[in-house]
Order: structure tokens, then C-alpha cells, then sequence
DNA sequence: ACGGCGACATACCGTCAGTACGTACCCAGA
DNA sequence: TCTGGGTACGTACTGACGGTATGTCGCCGT
């Protein structure tokens, strides 16, 4: 694993056999989040991924260590690319509150992608256990809530200390997860998420007015 | 299904022969909930769980359609506690904020206890089914929620019909679980969950702050 | 006192994650 | 061009586990 071997630290153009078992690789994972989005992790068997993905569980065990380590990987690519789109969503926005807005809103979205509901939000938790869980949403999804209720606070003039910044971004992630479950599984979606919408937007305003009127930002001593 | 025979409706004395076989459900149950909240669902075996309560699988599948079945029955028994639980502590308060911080406190507490977290709230969602995990949760904890949620609204003089009701509710419980987490895994619970109350409070405080200044509610229209 | 049914116990089966081992093929060096 | 070796698989197998089929014992109503 320390192949720091100096010369082979810029990424190679990759031989064709290496862009083979990138190939099979993709394919495991693709496979992987397609069986397990559909059935569950549990339902889906390792044989029913590999014929699917048409190579043999050598093929797969060569990859990944085993069943979850490939659901991680797959869970990595779906959180990634929603991380992404959501990050993506920011951009443009200036104003803390807007971008509150703007993140709501993709939030919403990439909640109703069945991928993301089942691997991450569902099954993510249960499979790879809270630790892990929690260490893939650190460096991806979270930290866009907690910059975005950084700066929330920030331009409320409150001066909080990192603890508290972290309590509220938990609260408020903990809030997007569960109003996401209700819009994706509400009969008419739209309605849902502009109930959502016009929910955040309430609480938000909450916070302004309490940023007009001054008041005194919630301490660490309860 | 339909015995409505007449003669029975009224629950007899359980025979010796009831009571035999309640207490060996009961073992079950007990055993599978030490059992799973110890190593969760999948990494429990049912030969493990037979073997502690002292009977054997023709005893579990005799009681229980299956593992699922068992685990669903202790769901039942952990939630249904914590929720008479909160219920408790609901008592002796008429202010709805009162009430609210009372049933913020309670189920901080309760979601320290591993069992909760672990099968109601870790593997719940994953083993049940998204469904069958929000059907129980309706007629428990979240209904007392809901309560809250509907109290303080009103009490903020707000006039907003049942679904909008229902997405704060769902943010609330939402938020409450996602920092009932955050309080659980930290290194000091105690101070996280001062944190978190703080937190809580201050965002109930922005409702009151809207109240005071008579913002309107938040509409469907978004 | 006895027939029957409820409450289990036992033996067995199919499935599936994981392992051991074999093999084809690519690529570096001679 | 040949060859040794290592990568990228394929194949065959095992143990464990969830679930089932069937046997049996004893309480309970008649």
C-alpha cells in the first residue's frame, strides 16, 4: 500500500489492462447500485451483482474486500455525486440566506433520487454502522449544511463557537434528511417539497427576526 | 380473524399453560432485544438467540413468523417504552413551549439508551422497511411530536391546515433525531445535550419572536 | 379418561458470503 | 523473441444461517 516509490506519483496513462479491471470494476459497482437500490442490500446476493455485471465473484473479491466493502464504494459514488450536485447548486449565490434557499431546494431533489434514498439514507447507516456512516457524510453532504448554517449565523451577527456552529448544522441536516423522506414518499412530491420549502423559509425568518431585534445568541451554558 | 363469538371478548385469566407460553415470547423478545442491540440484526443469529432464551427455533417459529417477525416485536417493545415515556413527562405541563422543552429533554435522554438507538432508530428504518417503520412510529414517539409541533403553532396564533402541520412535525422529529444522535455519539453527552437544547430553544424563540411581531404563517403556495 | 390441540423439539434443506486454488494474459527484462 | 512473474480474473467448495417439515409431549375441556 506504500508505493510511495517516487516515480509513479503522477498517475500513469493506464495500460489496457489496467483500464480492463477499471472496467470490471465500474461495472461491480454500477451493477452494485442498480441491485442494491432495487432490492436492498440484504435481498441482493453477490451472485445475482456479479452475473449482472458479467464476471464471477473472483472478479468481485478481487476488487473489494467483500459485500459491504462494495457497497461502500457504492455508496462513496452516489453520496459523491449528490455532494457534487449539491455543491453545484451553491455557486452564484452570494447572499447566506439565498444559498440556504438554493441548497434546500437541490437537497430536495437528490432526496427523491431513489439511489440516494435507499444506499445513503436508508440502508448507509444499518450497513456500514454509524461510525463510517458518519465519517462518508463528514467530508461530503454535511459539510455544505454546515457552511451553509456557518454562514446563516455568521450573518445573523451571532458569535458562536465551533460546538455550538456543529449542533446546529446537525439539527438542521437531521431536519433536510426527514423532510426529504416525507417529500419522496408523499403522494404528490411537489406540493410536499414546497411545504418543506415554505417550512424552512418560516424557521429561517425566525432567525431574522431574532437578528433584528438583537437578541443574544444561545450559549454552551444551558 | 373474526371471532367475534361474543362469549370471549372480555380476556380471560391466562391458563398455566398461556402464561408458560407467554413467558417464553416474553424470553424471546427480551433475548433478541439484548441480542440486536448488542450486535444489530444481522450479526445475530437466530441459533444465538434461541440458545439465550433457553428454548428452540420450533419454539421462535412457532411464535414468530420469522426473524423479521421477532425483530418487529421487540421494535414494538422499545419504541412503545420510550414513548410512554416521553408521554410522562408531558404531564403537568399546560404551556405548550413547556411542554416542548420537557419532551426535548425526555427524548434526549431516551436516545441515549442503546437499545433505541440501535433498533429503533440505527436498524429500524433498514430491517422494516422505510413503511412498515414509519406505521409504527406514527401511533408512538411521533405522535407525541406532532403534538407538540400543532401546540406551539397554534399557540403562536398561526392558522395552518393539517399538512403543513405535519411537515413541521416531520422536520422536528427529524431534527430531534439527527441531534439525538449527535448527543448520543458525543464525548460529553451532558454538554451536547445543553447544546442541543440551546439550540432548540433558540429556534423556538425565533417562532415567538414571529408571533410577537404577527409575521403571517407560512402557506402551501409556495 | 381421553381425544385433540397447542406448544414446543429435532432433523433437514436451500441459499449465500466467503475461501482456496487454478489459470490466462500482459508486460518487463534479457 | 522468449520467459518469468504478477495481475486479473474463473471455478469449486465450505460453513453458517434462515427457514421448513415433521414428530412428540402434556395440558384442558368434555
Amino acid at each position: 500500500m506504500t508505493k510511495a516509490s517516487g516515480s509513479k506519483l503522477v498517475p500513469r496513462v493506464p495500460s489496457r489492462r489496467q483500464q480492463y479491471s477499471q472496467a470490471t470494476r465500474r461495472a461491480l459497482i454500477e451493477m452494485g447500485e442498480e441491485l442494491f437500490t432495487e432490492h436492498g442490500y440484504a435481498a441482493t446476493s453477490l451472485d445475482q451483482i456479479v452475473a449482472g455485471a458479467e464476471v464471477t465473484k473472483g472478479a468481485l473479491y478481487h476488487h473489494f474486500s467483500g459485500k459491504q466493502a462494495l457497497f461502500e464504494a457504492v455508496f462513496e459514488k452516489v453520496e459523491g455525486e449528490a455532494s457534487r450536485t449539491i455543491q453545484e447548486s451553491l455557486k452564484g449565490h452570494q447572499d447566506p440566506w439565498d444559498k440556504a434557499i438554493a441548497g434546500l431546494r437541490r437537497f430536495l431533489v437528490v432526496v427523491q433520487q431513489p439511489a440516494y434514498r435507499r444506499i445513503v439514507i436508508l440502508e448507509g447507516p444499518a450497513v456500514l454502522g454509524y461510525a463510517r456512516f458518519r465519517e462518508q457524510e463528514e467530508r461530503s453532504a454535511y459539510t455544505h449544511v454546515y457552511d451553509i448554517v456557518d454562514s446563516v449565523l455568521e450573518a445573523g451577527a451571532w458569535e458562536l463557537d465551533e460546538p455550538m456552529v456543529e449542533t446546529f448544522a446537525r439539527i438542521f441536516f437531521g431536519a433536510m434528511s426527514s423532510a426529504g423522506e416525507a417529500v419522496s414518499t408523499a403522494d404528490d412530491p411537489e406540493t410536499a417539497a414546497a411545504r418543506v420549502e415554505a417550512a424552512i423559509t418560516f424557521i429561517l425568518a425566525g432567525f431574522q427576526a431574532l437578528a433584528e431585534q438583537g437578541d443574544e445568541a444561545p450559549g454552551t451554558d444551558g
